[in-house]
Parts: C-alpha cells; structure tokens; sequence
DNA sequence: AACGTCACG
DNA sequence: ACGTACGTGACGTTT
C-alpha cells in the first residue's frame, strides 16, 4: 500500500528550534531548527520508507480564521529572528532531499493537511501526519495516523483512533470539542474559563460534545453551571477556531507527491554550507545508496591530480627539475605537540602533479637539493601552518624559509572564532569541498593509523593542491578586510619568532623541583588526614561529588550554589562556609596545594625534556578569539604568581647558561591605556599622561575624594570597576566580584560613567558598530564576528555585547606585543646580541640575558615596547631582573 | 568526552 | 524578569 508522510512544516521547524540549542555555523547562520528538521526527514524516510512525501507550510500572515475572529493567534510571540531566517534553508533542504513542498496563500498547513487526509481517506492510501499540533489528532482515521514530535525532536509518538481512545476516551473528532472547552492560550482561542484538560474531558466523558455540554448545562453545578452558560458563545466559536478546515481547493494529485529519494550531491551541498559535520560523516554520499537519485553526480567535484612518489633518485631528479614551478608545499606532521611530532613527508605541487616526499627520503643523502630548495628565503610558497610545520621540521634539521602565505593564519585572521581550522574545513569554508579530513583519512584515538603510501601521497598531495587553490581566494578575502599588513607585517613573521623561542625552550631546576614536590607531598599527607579526622570519615577531596556528600549531606552544611550535576564545592563557595566548619579551611588549603602538586610539580616534570632540562612550549596563534596566544604542553602562561605558595615555582624558571640572568618586562596597565586612547575620554588620557596610580585616581573621581582620602578598600573597588569596564561591564558581574548588591554595583558603574563619559560613549558606539557591521575591529584591523549581536535571546545578546566592549581592548593589547615581540627579534639580531626572548605571557615577556648585555637589553626592550605602537597615551613597561623568574619581578 | 575546579593575564 | 563579568589550558573525576 502506498504510503505519504505529511509534515507540518512551521510546527517541526519550531519545535526542532526550541529543542535544540541555538547553533549556528561559522557564517553566522543559525542553524538549529535546520538541524533538527534534516535529522527528523532522515528518521522518517529510514523508518518510514514513505512512497509519497509532502511538507507543508503557513502561508502569509492573514488566514481566513483572522477573518472570522480577529484576536486569532494574537497572544501568540512573534516568531524569533533565529528562527524565520533558517525557514529559506529548511525549503533549501526540502529542494536537496527532492520532497515536495506546498504552501497556499491564506490557509494554514493545518488546513492542507487537513484536506489531503479526508482525501486521502477517500483513497487506499496509509498516512503519517507529522506535527507538534494536538489539535491535529482530529485527523486521525483507520488510515491516517498522527505523529506527535516528542521532546527530543527526532523521537515520534503515534496516534491511530484506538490510542486516542486509550489515552482521552475520546474519538478523533472529540478532540476538536476538548479544545472548544479548554481553548489555546497559544493560539488565543478562549475556551470556557477555569476548564482545563481534566474538567473538560469529565464533561465530554458525560456529554460527548460541546453542543450537548451546553444543552445539559442546568445539570452542572454551581460555579461550573454559570461559566459554562456565561460563556457557551465563546465555546461553540472557539470549537469552529479549532476545527481544522477540511476543504481547501486542492484536489489529490498523488503523483506529484511521489517520493524516490533525496539527491546525494545536493543534500551533500547543504550539508557542507549548513556546516552539519556530523551528518556529513555518517552519510554515504559516495554513490547513489538504495536512494537510487542521480547516482552520476553523487561523486564531488574532485580535481585531476597526479602524484608522483619520490622515494628514488629518478623520483627526486623529477621533483628537482619542477622546483621552479611549484606553488604550493604541504608538510604533513602527525600529533599535536610540534616539538615530539613525527613528520610522515612533504608534497610539492605544481599545474596539476603532487610530487610527495617521503620524510626520511627528505632528510636522506638524494633531497639535498630539495631541501636547499626549502631553505631558500627566495623562493616562497604558501603553507598550511607555517609555525607548526617549521618548529617540527627544524627538529629534523630540515629548514624551512620562504613562505609566500599562511594558508591557516589567512583562515584564522578571516575568522578567529572559526572552530575547524583544519584545512579540509577552510577548503569547504572557502568554496572548494572535496578535501577529505584527516580524520576520516587517518581514524582518530586509538584506530589513528597511517595509510599505505599510495593513499597516503595521494591525500598529501591533495592537501598541497587545496593550498594552491586556497591561496588566491585567501588573498583576496584579506586584502578586502584590509588585514594585508595584520598577517604579512605581524602573524607570519611573529610565527616564526614563536618558532625560535619555543625550540630555544627554558631551564627548568628539576633538582628544586623535586624537592618542592617532595615538600608539598609531606604538608598534603598532613592535611589529607587531618581533613578523613574532621569529617568523621576517608574520601576521595577530589571528587566534588564525594567532597559535596560530606559536606551538606553529612555535615549539613547550608547549600550555597549548585552545579547542573550537584553541589558546587569551588573556592568562592567554601570561602563562605569556612566559618560553619574547621574542615572547609583546611580542604581549601588542600586544593591549593594539590593543583600545584599535580599541575605545576608533577605535570611540569612530565614536560621537561631530561637530555637537557629544558621545557619547551608551544604557542598557539589561532586558538584565542581576542589575537590572543595561548600556550600549551606545558601552558607557561598560567605559571602561578599571586599566592606566595604557588609564586615558589617560579624559581625553577632559571638562565639556561651559566652567569645568565632572566630578564622580564611586562606592560603597566596596557589594557585600560588602550581604552583611553580608543575611547579617547579625556579623564582617562590624561590620567596615564600624568602616569598616576590609576585605581587610585579612579577611586578619587568616582567617590569624589582627593588622593590621600582613598583607603584601601576604595582602592581596591575602584580596581574591580577598571577590571569590570574592561571586561564589558554589568551591575550584576561587578556585584558578584565585589561582594555587593546589584543596586550598589550599578550605583558605582553610573557614578564611574558620569566621570569617565568618553569611555560610555566609547561602550555605546561599540555596540552599535557591532549590531551594524557584524564584527569589531582591533587597531591593527583585527576582526572579530558577533553573529549573537542582535539575538533576541537576552543572555546570547548581552554576552556579545559584552564581547564587542572587550574584544577591541584585549585584541588590540594583544596586537601590541606582538608587534614588539616582531620588532624586538629584529632588533636582538641586527645588535647581534646573544640575548634570547622565551615566553610571552600576554602583557609580559621572559628574557635570558648574559651578563655583559643586562645594561643594553634593558634599554631596548623597554624602548621597543613602549614604543612598539603609537597611542595617544604613553606605554609604560616595568623591567626587571634576577637569577630566575621568581627574583625577576 | 564532559564536567568541575583552578592556575594565569 | 532575565542572570555572566573577558580570554585561555591542565588536572582529576565521572559518565
């Protein structure tokens, strides 16, 4: 028998939007309602297998219901923006999966629906009604059956009349009565007041309609009597509202419904702009399947490539005699951490050939002149991670100079908040699909394992072509967005000054080390018991579960906050509950002892390379959305410093020559200098051109004092304000930080805006640019996007607010000292100094400097730095010196 | 793999 | 009324 799915199309496409959380894809299009309405149609049609197949939607505003009943769907919300804007995309989706679709001006998708199944009844044909209307169980007949769309959206339940009946007692078309009683406050359709679900199915059990509930009205009591005699009109109109109209003019022409299956590459198309990475994974798009559709343009688009395997001399001489063409170089490196990485080969493309180059082929006695090719500062190609690739490289003792453009720090500076940077991700991002990703190449986790080198030079090739086809698109895209200098001035050179800094590494006293370690673990072994003793009972302190049971189940200690799996036991909470029970101080003191015993002792020691004691970082240039770095394995950014406990570590951080002494110099106060030259407010300039104590002149503005009058208690309020405004400032994020009423918090902010009006105007002015263009800016033309700007969602759009404030600030700081780290390294070596940069640490960096060039190094740094960008507030940098990073403060 | 926690700027 | 301060990475536990 044949079999047709009809689904409501506004009712899944809102329940698909409101069951899933708001994604969107790296363009900023909301994509969620899309999602879930794509992952219900591949659900049905598995299940299913429907041989016809309809979606239909709500046309236009004015129905003829508006008609009859004015306040019709008047209390209904407005449909967000999120949502309406994903419709052109689920139609989009509709055309790929080649499912028919239909919308009539005036009439509801109720209504379509409800004309096609009394058609459909009139035929054999078995019907799926698919919706998240329960009005819509009218429809249900011994052919037709309602799917109602549960909580999860791709989970359906099944309504025929016996499970109506199991359910209400009612038939199909009393369900039309129950809502003639009950009405929709959804819809407004009025019902009789004070009848809900239970009343209303007690009166249908006794009366079955509602004409016969108003007929034998006199037979109720009391108040019900009343209402429902008060209010049959509104009853019996709101029993017609609720009738779905079965007679539109359409007549059944089934054929067009017909449904043979989706069309492989379309869908695939789709899948890829919607950016549904998981969809595309578990699909098989490769041929036409048991779908049957257009099984000849199931294959993407995949370029010719040739590849040539060099592993001989023939092989190389090949590759030789092409090196003037190429114009692209992939270096293919295995693992996450550049510095323990294995390089598998290098491909070189040229016009349409990938000549691939085994690694220990590469650094045999054959590719000498490959290599030299590599080396050659002149001849510049682009790359796919520049940084990565040479930091790996250079640990083989293969150079590598020469890069025309960073094919990632294009994609990255395109899109700083673009998760899959990966190249087959900017590939299909940037309109060229087809690249497999290395996952699906390579496996993930434990299944990660290396092709046979057929395939594996095949895909290396590939991704050295995609570079090639990237690189011009890249180009321009860059140039549009005036980043030409952001990446070819500042990100390519810095990457290549991070490269140096993190293979030079820094010393790490594994011996003092050690020794802390030893120390913690006899203070931690102290505590642990003494905490099993106060608590009555032994644990695990570091399970929050285990620690949350002590606490408020056993010790009945009052519940501050809560985690979405529990009581939440972190610092700020027991800092409140220390003064119900000795135990909560001392587990305190445990946590800190034990993050720096697990992190900065033992993990630390993990990292330290033992043939020469040195750690060796690696900064990451396209994680931070701000322009940020990051530093991971191990992250040298978050060694501790503001307890003295923690501070300790830092004196393992020494010179790696003898006689040597660690130089830092950190920037004072760059993040609000920045502000006052962006905001241009005059109180603020004028503050840092006075180079005063800027709490504290903030204190004395906003409480309206003169400097000896502010304690230290204004002091540090004023701090939180500065730290607040930075950050985006809220009333209820500065009264959490500072221990206050919400009142008091936006008490203080007004009273710092009526002082510091340039920095309200600079805070409004950003937000407004940010609704208006999409994205903000750093100085050095940073972008970032804030597609959640204009959600109507309050806690989405207020975090992007928030964003569009900081983003400025801390991008622009962070482009400050890159700049210096860039000019710096240029200076070190034209001065020919043996001096070395090793970390930065966002406002900060960490020199080694031999004695006899102390004196120099400390004048240009400072010099560099202060004058790495003009602003129109000085720079300051405070320097300093020592026998490591402890005394350097 | 996700969560809670905590280290830094 | 809503309910988060901005940006990161590592560790241990739990699922």
């Amino acid at each position: 028998m044949p079999k047709l799915i009809i689904i409501d199309g506004n009712s899944v496409a809102n329940r698909a939007f409101y069951a899933l959380p708001l994604l969107s894809n790296t363009q900023g299009l909301h994509t969620n309602a899309a999602y879930g309405f794509t992952t219900m149609l591949l659900k049905l049609i598995e299940e299913q297998q429907p041989t016809h197949f309809l979606v239909a939607f709500d046309a236009g505003k004015i129905t003829f219901r508006h008609k009859e009943y004015t306040e019709y769907k008047g209390g209904r919300a407005k449909t967000p923006p999120e949502l309406s804007e994903q419709f052109p995309l689920i139609k989009e989706l509709l055309t790929a999966f080649q499912i028919s679709q239909y919308e009539l001006a005036g009439y509801e998708a109720d209504d379509i629906i409800g004309t096609l199944t009394r058609l459909a009844d009139e035929t054999k044909m078995e019907v799926v009604v698919v919706t998240g209307d329960k009005d819509m169980l009218q429809l249900a007949s011994d052919q037709v059956t309602i799917a109602l769309t549960r909580k999860g959206i791709s989970e359906v339940e099944l309504y025929d009349p016996a499970q109506i009946q199991e359910k209400y007692g009612l038939t199909p078309l009393q369900i039309i009565d129950l809502k003639g009683l009950m009405g929709d406050s959804s819809d407004n359709i009025p019902g009789i007041p004070g009848v809900g679900e239970k009343t209303a199915l007690k009166l249908l059990h006794e009366y079955s309609s509602v004409e016969q509930v108003i007929e034998h009205a006199g037979e109720l009591k009391g108040k019900m009597k009343e209402k429902v005699e008060q209010h049959a009109q509104d009853a019996i109109m709101s029993k017609q509202l609720a009738t779905i109209y079965r007679e539109v003019p359409m007549e059944g022409e089934w054929d067009k419904l017909a449904y043979s299956g989706y069309d492989p590459s379309a869908l695939q198309g789709m899948f890829r702009k919607l950016e549904f990475k998981s969809l595309l994974e578990k699909m098989d798009f490769s041929g036409a399947g048991d779908n049957g559709a257009d099984s000849s343009e199931a294959e993407a688009p995949q370029e010719a490539l040739q590849v040539v395997v060099c592993a001989d001399e023939a092989g190389i001489g090949a590759l030789v005699e092409r090196l003037d063409s190429i114009q692209a170089v992939h270096i293919e490196v295995v693992g996450e951490n550049p510095h323990v990485s294995e390089v598998l080969g290098a491909a070189f493309y040229s016009d349409g050939t990938s000549y691939y180059v085994p690694f220990d082929v590469l650094t045999g006695e054959l590719a000498g002149r490959v290599c030299d090719w590599l080396a050659d500062a002149d001849k510049a190609v682009p790359v796919y991670d520049m940084h990565k690739i040479k930091v790996a490289l250079e640990w083989n003792g293969v150079a590598l100079e020469g890069v025309s453009l960073d094919v990632l720090l294009a994609g990255y500076l395109l899109d700083p908040t673009e998760s899959a940077l990966t190249l087959d991700g900017l590939a299909s991002k940037y309109g060229l699909p087809g690249l497999p990703s290395d996952e699906a190449v390579f496996g993930k986790g434990a299944k990660f394992q290396v092709p046979p080198l057929d395939a594996l030079s095949e895909y290396i090739g590939r991704k050295a072509a995609a570079i090639h086809r990237l690189t011009p698109v890249l180009h321009e895209a860059l140039e549009k967005n005036g980043m030409h200098k952001l990446i070819f001035d500042l990100e390519m050179p810095l990457a290549i000054v991070l490269a140096r800094m993190e293979r030079q590494g820094i010393s790490v006293n594994v011996e003092d080390l050690k020794q802390y370690g030893q120390e913690l673990s006899a203070q931690l072994e102290q505590i642990v018991s003494h905490i099993y003793e106060l608590a009555g009972s032994e644990f695990n302190i570091n399970s929050p579960k285990q620690l949350g049971d002590i606490l408020f189940d056993k010790l009945g200690l009052p519940v501050i906050k809560k985690t979405k799996t529990g009581y939440s036991t972190d610092a700020e909470v027991l800092e409140k509950l220390e003064p119900y029970h000795p135990v909560v101080g001392e587990i305190l003191h445990y946590r800190t002892l034990a993050k720096l015993q697990s992190t900065y002792v033992e993990g630390l020691l993990k990292e330290v390379r033992p043939e020469t004691g040195k750690v060796h970082t690696y900064f990451r240039q396209t994680i931070a959305a701000t322009g940020r770095l990051s530093s991971q394995f191990p992250n040298l950014q978050n060694i501790p410093i503001r307890l003295e406990e923690g501070r300790k570590i830092r004196k393992v951080f020494v010179p790696s020559e003898p006689g040597w002494s660690i130089l830092t110099a950190d920037y004072s106060q760059i993040e609000l200098r920045v502000l006052a030259h962006i905001s241009q407010d005059e109180r603020l300039k004028e503050a840092f051109v006075n180079d005063m104590d800027i709490h504290t002149k903030t204190a004395m503005d906003v409480f309206g004092v003169t400097a000896d009058q502010v304690d230290a208690n204004m002091r540090r309020q004023a701090k939180a304000v500065n730290f607040g405004i930075v950050y985006g400032i809220s009333d209820y994020g500065l009264s959490q930080n500072l221990n206050i009423t919400r009142k008091e918090a936006a008490h203080f902010i007004e009273q710092y805006f009526a002082v510091f009006q340039g920095v309200r105007q600079y805070m409004d002015d950003i937000v407004k640019e940010a609704r208006q263009n999409g994205y903000v800016t750093t100085l050095l033309q940073r972008r970032r996007y804030l597609p959640e700007i204009t959600a109507s969602n309050f806690n989405l759009r207020s975090f992007a607010e928030r964003t569009a404030m900081n983003t400025p600030i801390q991008g622009t700081a962070a482009d400050i000292i890159k700049l210096a780290m860039v000019k710096l390294a240029a200076r070190m070596s034209e001065e020919k100094l043996e001096s070395r940069m090793l970390l930065q640490v966002h406002d900060e960096l960490v020199f080694e400097v031999p004695p006899h060039e102390m004196e120099t190094m400390r004048r240009i740094v400072s010099e560099v730095m202060e004058s790495a960008l003009a602003l129109d507030v000085p720079l300051k940098v405070d320097v300093d010196d020592g026998l490591n990073w402890y005394e350097a403060k």
